[in-house]
DNA sequence: CTCATTTGCTACATATTTAGTAGCAAAACT
DNA sequence: AGTTTTGCTACTAAATATGTAGCAAATGAG
């Protein structure tokens, strides 16, 4: 079976074939860096190659389809700055954030093991 | 260069060489099916087979994957009922739910373009 | 201007992950 | 004792990600 790249609310996507809106915008963050790109973006606009560096210089190719991900998405938007969180992107932002205070704790106890 | 299959916190993996456990979160729930699991988990214990019916009969090889790397994360674990959330697997769904609000709105946002 | 740099990105070859199908051994019914 | 269900492995094909090279357009310096 073929899988659309762009996960699209209602078209099946990688996790769900009927597209739920939730297990849509997993696949759309789940692909490699989808996070971390917009964990940089809250801290401002961010130009191409930038955002590659701090990427850990991700491939520009891996880059380059993320970045239209998650535009497409209206997650993201190019300025005159360079890419920028939409105002909905920034609203998933804030939804995300705790996640990050919990990841630390269970870093602690899966190291713990 | 290689990547570790199991996301731990410290290592690299896919989306921080450094292994910061935010990212380390994000690959794993970022595998096909990986939130999928949680969520129908959240419904209470499941078999290996319900829970290849409930995932669009995901492939064996895939949930077997899945079902181990969240084992080894300590979100899961396997009971005599069957596979169970562990606490903190439920603490984890607990942030994670309100996404599933946020996606609904988000998806008819995307859809209306 | 004009030459050198930087930026955003494409091409391409390789490696890793996922999907999909078949089927088997052990446990649980009947 | 025989059938069904369950948890899972093996194997092949398809999709996704990585890593390197490099080019055309925009920017900056002299």
């Amino acid at each position: 079976m073929s899988m659309n790249s762009q996960p699209t609310p209602g078209k099946p996507v990688r996790g769900s074939k009927t597209g739920q809106p939730i297990m849509v915008i997993f696949d759309l963050l789940g692909r490699s860096w989808a996070m971390g790109i917009i964990w940089h973006l809250n801290n401002g606009p961010s130009t191409f190659r930038r955002l590659q560096e701090y990427c850990e210089n991700i491939s520009p190719t891996t880059l380059n389809k993320r970045l239209k991900e998650l535009t497409i998405a209206g997650l993201i938007e190019r300025t005159v700055d360079g890419y920028t969180l939409t105002e909905q992107g920034l609203e998933l932002f804030k939804l995300i954030h705790p996640l990050g205070k919990w990841a630390k704790q269970w870093a602690k106890s899966v190291n713990q093991k």
